[in-house]
DNA sequence: CATGAATGAGCATTCATTCAT
DNA sequence: CATGAATGAATGCTCATTCAT
């Protein structure tokens, strides 16, 4: 009799800790993107929940153990859609477009379920979104990777990734101003600057 | 004799005038380098020079006029450097190319500097430096016109503006980590980027 | 067993806050008594606690809150005393007197507590007293049906709320600064000019 | 010439030293009427004059030194009227009457001047007008000479100053905020309740 | 583990006052 | 005397973090 409580405490305890967990990170996630990583404040998360304020500590240690508790989150679920991308790429070129399509999605997704306009951001502050930060190391390894097998030209890969993430976020940002974001033409136009350059850039319509 | 006592005096009251905004303003440069505009606080800018901590607000009225005031500066001194650039330039992309090299090498002067090693920098956070944000019309000015005049394709002008922006930024982060930042180097790469894709950018020595 | 330690611990609990509760009125209501209200500063009434000064927004979100509790308080308090002096009264002269007496009661009572001796009062400024403001509403309340009654002639009900309230603050005052206050002297002073203007105010001895 | 020059400069100076001062006066009557004495500061009151922060020092040691001075500038203004009407009083009814409607018609010019409408007062916070200051002493005056003369029954002079000084503050506050302040009826009704109670105190018409 | 009150450092800002000019 | 920049104490308030319950 003693176990059975003891195994339905434990359960019970196992399922509220993973719930408060999920709690925690979801508010984080939510906050972040309202005000940004900065602005954010660990009480604002934890209002964000039905927590008591000490509770937070219990799981993370601060606000940058949230971020990178998110940022594995996100790695972990960006990691099969860039897997599949990769393995369904036709070439470079086709993955390097899936992936930026996966990101500017991702941030669509993100934004559409808050609502929230983005636009009242703190002046000249820009946040790496958690999944910005997954996704990086999975690009990077895969430019590394091309560059060995010889389908890229042999560039500075630090600048090229650097490039890329920092073209990924600015590029988002307008598409995500935009009335009607559109995640395929703004991974065409990204993944089309770096591989062709203006050149090779789609036209706008 | 009064006269010449009074100009002395006024101007003496001028130079230090004029001396105690520039203290803040280089230190206010130096703290938002440091921990980037989020993070910086009026009371660290202030700390920063010999002042004491009302004397701010004789000058500026907020954080947010510092910066703003920083970006005039930045402004003022890019100006003719992006202008000659412009008139001097044999193309766009050389003027791209120009560009890019004008805004790598403020910063690597402003780091050299300062000294500091950029790196205790508040996690996933990037601010626009007040340069970046005067560089930024000028060269989507710039963008504009090319567009308008042909030597673009007619591409989403915003986008690309962005993606300029974004790139600018990682890629100069990069670039300042590194032991010997190559200015060029980085400007090669960048307006390679732009113009002719991984087909035209040149690759690593 | 564990029913009784919880119940005392939130005993405990429930005491500490409303211990603390308690002190920062105390304190709030010794401050502005000896400061009024527009010098008092919140860090004046925390001082006068032995708490941290963030503790204060656990309570109160301003000085202006303290101040509404405070007259909260006092109406509370003063409620009762009025009611009875109301129902005992045999004549609206009568319970003017037991009025005035009880708001002169208090404030001896208040000043007696605190000990300390009201003239370091900043320069022609009062502050009503927490207790006055309770007290007010429920003599406006008395005056109006007095006159509607017809116990009282039919006169300008907001003068003669406004003249009670003037009278008793200065009259307070000055019973206050005296050696030792009367309480009734001051009430039957005070009742009497109301009542019969200088013709039937009571004589001094 | 050198005499000339110096009279005049010193008859300029006299003159502006007599003009800062006044503007000072006249800006802190001001500053006082429309914050309350203890929210003014001495930075509002330079604010309403042309003068530079330092010159208030030169002619003040500090807020409360300006109020003084506003304080005797009043009763120098108060002193004739109140002794005319002292000297053509009828009786010490009439005066009395006399020197509440001469309190009451001051603070209506005013506020007439002034044109800000009061309300907006800090909460639970009065502050003595200088010229209530003023007149206090005056009106005590007589009231120790009335009762001397046996003009008045024989009781609490104090008392019945202090009743006088705080009905007056109290009636002329809600005359002002009437659409239409009857500064004749306010002073019947104060000096009717002061001498006749609420017996003699004429009816609302 | 959860709770939430307590803590005190920290921040932006204002102010009275001084003093070199 | 007039000026107005400099000063630093003071204020209201928020926040991350701790800890007794």
């Amino acid at each position: 009799m003693q176990d059975v409580a003891n195994i339905e405490l434990s359960g019970k305890r196992e399922r509220t800790k993973v719930a408060n967990r999920q709690a925690i990170l979801m508010a984080a996630r939510r906050v972040f993107a309202e005000l940004g990583y900065e602005a954010a404040s660990v009480r604002d998360i934890i209002r964000g929940t039905e927590l008591a304020s000490g509770t937070f500590y219990n799981y993370f240690r601060s606000k940058e153990e949230v971020f990178e508790a998110l940022a594995d989150d996100g790695a972990r679920r960006f990691k099969p859609v860039l897997r599949q991308a990769r393995d369904h790429a036709a070439s470079f070129e086709d993955y390097l477009q899936r992936a930026f399509a996966a990101y500017f999605q991702f941030i669509v997704d993100e934004n559409r379920i808050e609502g929230k306009p983005v636009d009242e951001r703190r002046p000249h502050v820009r946040s790496d979104t958690p999944e910005m930060v997954a996704v990086f190391s999975e690009v990077r390894q895969s430019l590394d990777e091309a560059i060995a097998r010889g389908d890229l030209p042999h560039i500075d890969a630090d600048f090229l990734a650097a490039a890329c993430i920092g073209m990924a976020q600015e590029v988002g940002m307008v598409m995500l101003r935009r009335a009607r974001p559109d995640v395929e033409a703004a991974a065409a136009f990204a993944s089309g600057l770096v591989l062709g350059g203006l050149a090779r850039t789609p036209r706008k319509d």
